[in-house]
Formats: C-alpha cells, structure tokens, sequence
DNA sequence: CTTGCATTTGACCAACTGGTCAAAACAACG
DNA sequence: CGTTGTTTTGACCAGTTGGTCAAATGCAAG
C-alpha cells in the first residue's frame, strides 16, 4: 500500500507541476533545464529531484495529466443530441479551453510541433479511435439531413485549429488585435461561422 | 565593396540554412545544437561558424527569410477584385505554402509559441499594419453586400489557423487519418467551408 | 609550382546541463 | 525532551553546450 501524500508534498509537487507546464509549455522539452523548473517553483534544483525522479518524469506527468482532460470535449460529442447545437457546444467547449488553459494547449502544440515523439502512439490509437467514431457520427447527421454535408475529419480539425489558435499564436493575435481580449469576439466569430458552414440548404 | 560568395560559400551557405530550418522548426531555438545543425549540414562545429558568427545569426538569418515571404500572400489580396475569389485565392495560396514549405510554417510556429522574443517588434509594427489594412477592404466588401458580414480580423486569425494548422499539426493530422495524405481533401474542405461562410444571404 | 587567399580541422575552454550524495535541518509524535 | 522519518541543501560529477584559435589543407591565378 503506497503511503498518503503529505501536504508539503501535495504543495511541492502541485508547484513543479505547475512550473514545469510554464517552461515546457514555452521552451519545449529540450529547451527547458531543470534550473529553470526549480526556480519558478521556487525550489533548490536537488530538492525538484526528490520529488520527480528526473525532467522526463516531470514531463510525462504533465503529459498525462493534460491528455486525461484533452480528449474530454470531443467524447462529450452525443450522438443523440441536437447536432448543430452539440457542435456548437464542442467549439465553445473548447474555445474555453484556450482562454482558460493556455499553458496546457501551448505543451501540446509543442509536443506535435517536435514530432509527437513521446504521445505518438496514443494519437494513432486512442485519438485515432475517438476521432473516427465521432467522425462516424457526424457523417451520420449530414446523411440524415440535419447539417450540411462536409468532410466529418477535417470539420474536426477545423475545429482544433480554429480554437487552439487563440491559445498557441496568443501573442501574434494580440500583436495584431493591438492588445485586445481576442475571446469574446472570437466566441461570436466561430458561432457565425459554424452556424453558416452547418446550416442545411433549403 | 563586399566580395562577391564563391561558389563553396553559396552552397554551404545554403546547407547550414536548410539543416537550421530543419533542426530549429522541430526543436525551436533553446532546443537546438550547433552540432545538430553541423551533422545535418554536414559540416564540422567550427567550420559552421567560419559561414556564420553564432547559433543566433542562423536563427536570425532564418527569420529574416522567413518573414520575406510569409507576408506576401496577404499582400497579394487585391481591393480591387472579385472578394470571394480574393480571399479564396488567398487561402489556397496559404494551404499550398503548408504544404509546401511546412518547415517555415513550423519555425514560424515556434517562434510565436515561445512568446515572438524576436519578431515581436514586427508583428505589432508591420504585420499589425498589413492586417489593418486589408480588413479594411474586407470590411469594405461586407458592408457593400459583396460577402456575407464577417468580423475582418478574426477572419484572417480564421484562415491562418486554418491553413497552416495542416503543417504545424501535421503528424497529429497524419495519426488521425492513418497516414494518408490530408492536402487534397483539406483544400476541398476548406473551398467549402469559405464558399458557406462568405455567400450573401439571398 | 608557388604564392596568397579561402576553407577546414583538432584541440581546447568556460559555462551550463541533468543528476547524485551525504549531511544537515525540520517536523511529528510519544 | 528525544527519536524517527521527512524534507532541504551544498558540494560535487561527468557530459554537453556555444564558441575560439592556431595550424593545416585546398585551391586558383600568375
């Protein structure tokens, strides 16, 4: 039976967590040093160690944790809801993602951007999996008339590029936008967008 | 009166150009050795450094380049043609540059992830202004009823991310669709999408 | 073939990297 | 208080990093 955590090591290893997801999330895993991690949590760089037994550990955990949370929006896709609304629902969902988990949507674009070389696996298996049957599902509603036909994979990645880009290009967004809260207008901006691209011909 | 490059420099001049794109757009800046980048130009450490004075002036040299043409499909777009065919030129011309120089569009990526440390100055000065300017003739064309109305900025935030999401995400993509090639159907899916989403409602 | 310049290299350096370790400081509990 | 286990640290290590340098090699023109 492994031992309950103490609360110095809820607190610590909460506060490697969450500097490991700011330097990561910045630098990508090469570029980030250990000394880094260990200031911004405000630990010696002996005393991370105690906690994670080495970079990749802080790494994959920050891996795991963020997976776990990652594919929840598009499960949530029900295939016996509404279908203009639940895609609606799955944007917004996620939109809120990027406003609210940056840090997150940043350590996962980094990871894709170096070659997926440490979740490879999981995206051809479990994302793979997920896509496909939701992918499924789509098709399904613009068959039965109730969206308009489109490519049910690529209406997926329109998403994810559409709403994670608020997150991982947030500095170009804001350099352009003159340094303006891009989440309100973009939240209505994909609402019409979606709405017009799923609207049934009359 | 600078001399004039030998051939010898042209071409290992362009080597250590290409194997820096190629380590950098993978691994980002911090992430990158000089070494890395020595083997895939094949060359020796201080023979690289004879063609370049340091890890930063490639970096740098990169960017620069990089920025020469990633501007030039925006400029392209033309006040005074047809809008639909504007902006639909305008995203095939972003779609093709993915696909064919995903490299760029990954140090790009990057680069913006990390915070723009060194192109932050441009994107708030040129690029805010390019921007500006051409939602402005998209506005233009909205409210003469020429396209459907559309928030301009987010408009163009919409077909970057759209666009270049096919080489930053590209394994991601490639997982997901189990390897096939996405470039055919993306364009297709993206004619579509900004077809709904521009048509003037009758 | 030799002279002068362009190119390449091996040896080297100081700073930094991820990681170890034994000892010290601390906390909890009887 | 003392004892026991947890937490923290300074000193340290071997490998890597960006970069230097003097010497060696290649090469083109006279």
């Amino acid at each position: 039976m492994t031992k309950a955590p103490t609360r110095i090591q809820q607190r610590n290893r909460a506060a490697i967590l969450s500097a490991g997801l700011d330097v990561f999330s910045q630098f990508g895993f090469r570029g980030t040093t250990l000394d880094q991690i260990a200031e911004a949590a405000g630990l010696s760089k002996p005393n991370l160690l105690y906690y994670f037994p080495s970079k990749e550990a802080i790494h994959a955990a920050l891996l795991e944790r963020l997976l776990e949370t990652w594919l929840d929006p598009l499960k949530a896709l029900d295939a016996q809801g509404e279908p203009v609304e639940e895609i609606m629902a799955y944007v917004q969902r996620k939109l809120a993602m990027s406003r609210d988990y940056p840090r997150e949507s940043r350590l996962f674009a980094n990871e894709i951007l170096q070659g997926a070389p440490r979740i490879g696996a999981i995206l051809q298996d479990d994302l793979k999996t997920l896509v496909d049957e939701k992918a499924k599902i789509i098709q399904s509603w613009a068959d039965a008339g109730r969206i308009a036909q489109v490519d049910p994979h690529h209406l997926i990645f329109s998403i994810w590029s559409l709403t994670q880009h608020y997150a991982d290009f947030d500095v170009q967004v804001r350099a352009v936008l003159g340094g303006r809260d891009p989440f309100p207008d973009a939240a209505a901006h994909l609402e019409t967008l979606f709405a017009r691209m799923l609207k049934v011909e009359p």
